[in-house]
RNA sequence: CGGGGCGUAGCUCAGUCUGGCAGAGCGCUGCUUUUGGGAAGCAGAGGCCCUCGGUUCGAAUCCGAGCGCCCCGACCA
């Protein structure tokens, strides 16, 4: 490609309206451009970048036995209402209706659809296993996008659907994919982790997510320093030590003026943060529009509700937190409660924290009093015990027992998940096993974010110059700056040449042929950030050589012109090895 | 949906407080000089100052409403 005739222009300054570093370089190297909040174009580079990332996955996919379908964006919203997600899904589900009325959604995923497909051609266990896949434009109406192509409204997913006849069936299904994705992300020079996640919306018997660390990211993922043991925030596990084997005091009332928060109750009465209870009080929202349930929460003082995990502990409900007056019309006193004497009130769900622990500090609900030595059994009951606390930096990896939990942020670049027969059933797609008895397919679901991978892989290589792309998904192999091209004839037929020979062997050439200052040419080529930059110059020419820097390697030499081809194709060769 | 910031040339922004000719740099067009790391000069083109309403002799500027974009939070396969 020549860069004189090439569509999209570099920005000397740095948007405005661009947060990360990464995407700001993506906008002002021209490949990508924004058409409203989360929504984006891409032009020729960051186009080139998308196709190449789609093919290393179509490649793997089609490698691990997936079959490429297209399945339509477009799709009436009565399959939803089938599958109970109309209402689960809510407001992100883009709705809109045809002329004749009839109500449709725009995809955000493709669960019902690809159920509803597979019902119409798979009737005999014989067409099982199967795993298709698409690559496709999903539309989410999300609430707030941010971070550039982190979390759009329209966006490339490969979304791919496996169907088994047994469990057993699909953790074999489920490890392929997982196999496959480990080989994707690598390929595209991205480093990921795999952490136990949370199946949200989707649903089913457990997932994980690749997670890209990276502080813009908007998930947090606990790893253990021990064992191998990663979990999204949303699920991740951790012992509950107990700090005290004492023996059970009696409960005492006791006065507590101003002591609203846990770290003033401590504060002032010179224990620890981890020697109270805390209590938060939530409304449940029951999905099929039934009234809402008064939810009375513990933890123990030094941890936080997760409201991920108390709403799965609860059935999925949505839960909504309650403000200072309506907690005070419900007769209940903030800043001082407690579910000593209040499980009438509301349904009590208690961490597993404060199960074991001793003698807590926990509110009087009464203003300005708190119960001193509240024991769990004795004082108090809930009638669910569960793990509904978030886990804080340092905390005892539950799967090892030894292991100290750290936290970080990231990125999930992809999310795979054991759905089970949530949509089968849902949709009534059954077939026949060898004893004709019929089989209800289980699911598993595997999502990649085209756009994230593209972020994630700007993102990993950028310097002080500008981007630079893994060999794998780079717009280019190399740029061709040619010095004095508008003036200098032999410049002209030799960087002509070059360009050609290099073309026909197969390397993609960004070919600057534009016969600007030597400065700005320079500086597009690092912008743009393909690994390889060869300068055709007047002075190389002199000494038959023709300049070669890699921006991976930070080396610049010089190579002869009559092996500049073989050489280029050598160091591409190396920069696909390293990946 | 709550909180904050912003909206003026293709881009980055000044001008708004204190109402009075629509501005700069970059980019773009033409010419001249220049050519190994974002050159210089000369001459140009380019504007619904986000929209609507109000105040005023007069509004980019003040007031009101709305819309859009970004950030934090809520939310989020």
């Amino acid at each position: 490609m020549r860069m004189s005739q090439l569509f999209g222009k570099t920005l000397r300054e740095q948007p405005s309206d661009a947060d990360t570093e990464s995407h700001a370089l993506l906008i002002r190297a021209g490949f990508v451009s924004q058409l409203m909040s989360g929504v984006y174009s891409f032009l020729p580079l960051g186009n080139r970048v998308r196709l190449k990332i789609e093919n290393i996955i179509r490649n793997e996919m089609d490698s691990a036995g997936a079959q490429e379908i297209l399945m339509p964006a477009l799709q009436p919203l009565q399959l939803w209402d089938q599958s109970g997600r109309s209402a689960t899904m809510g407001e992100v589900l883009f709705q809109l209706t045809d002329r004749r009325s009839r109500a449709l959604v725009l995809g955000p995923t493709h669960e019902e659809v690809v159920t509803d497909l597979l019902g119409k051609f798979i009737f005999s266990y014989r067409d099982l296993p199967l795993t298709l896949y698409q690559i496709q434009t999903k539309f989410r109406d999300e609430a707030r996008p941010r971070g550039g192509l982190v979390r759009v409204k329209e966006f490339t997913m490969k979304d791919a659907y496996s169907f088994d006849l047994t469990d057993d069936d699909l953790s074999t299904s489920y490890q392929t994919m997982f196999d496959s994705y480990e080989k994707i992300f690598s390929r595209c020079g991205v480093p990921v982790v795999p952490v136990d996640a949370d199946s949200g919306a989707i649903g089913g018997k457990g997932s994980q997510e690749f997670i890209f660390l990276s502080e813009n990211g908007e998930d947090t993922i606990a790893q253990c320093d021990n064992c191998s043991y990663a979990a999204n925030l949303e699920k991740a596990e951790f012992l509950r030590e107990n700090f005290s084997e004492e023996p059970m005091l009696g409960l005492e009332k006791i006065e507590t003026p101003n002591s609203t928060t846990i770290a003033e109750l401590s504060a002032s009465l010179g224990i620890e943060n981890r020697q109270t209870a805390k209590a938060v009080m939530y409304m449940a929202i029951p999905h099929n529009g039934g009234s809402e349930i008064p939810i009375l929460s513990i933890v123990r003082g030094d941890l936080e509700i997760s409201e991920v995990k108390l709403s799965n502990v609860l059935g999925g409900v949505n839960l909504r937190p309650l403000g200072e007056d309506e907690l005070l019309s419900l007769g209940l006193t903030p800043g001082f409660m407690s579910a000593v004497q209040l499980e009438s009130l509301a349904q009590v769900v208690a961490d597993e924290s404060v199960i074991t622990a001793r003698n807590l500090v926990a509110g009087g609900n009464q203003k300005d009093w708190h119960y001193k030595n509240s024991n769990y059994g004795r004082d108090w009951e809930a009638s669910i015990t569960a793990d509904i606390a978030e886990v804080i930096a340092g905390a005892r990896c539950r799967c090892c027992s030894s292991g100290e939990l750290s936290l970080s942020r990231g990125v999930e670049m992809g999310h795979i998940f054991r759905v089970g027969q949530r949509y089968s059933d849902a949709l009534g797609v059954v077939v026949q096993d060898s004893t004709g008895n019929s089989i209800t397919p289980t699911m598993g679901c595997y999502g990649i974010g085209v756009g994230r991978i593209f972020a994630a892989a700007s993102e990993v290589g950028i310097n002080e110059n500008g981007l630079r792309w893994p060999i794998s998904i780079a717009p280019y192999h190399c740029s061709l700056v040619a010095l004095g091209f508008d003036k200098d004839e032999s410049i002209r037929e030799d960087a002509e040449l070059l360009y050609r020979e290099l073309t026909e062997a197969g390397v993609e050439v960004l070919f600057d042929d534009r016969g600007l200052r030597p400065g700005v040419m320079f500086n597009d080529a690092d912008l743009i950030g393909n690994p390889i930059r060869l300068t055709v110059s007047t002075r190389n020419q002199k000494e038959g050589m023709v300049e070669v820097s890699n921006r991976y390697s930070d080396e610049i030499s010089h190579v002869a012109r009559d092996s500049t081809v073989n050489h280029i194709k050598e160091e591409i060769k190396v920069l696909f090895d390293a990946l």
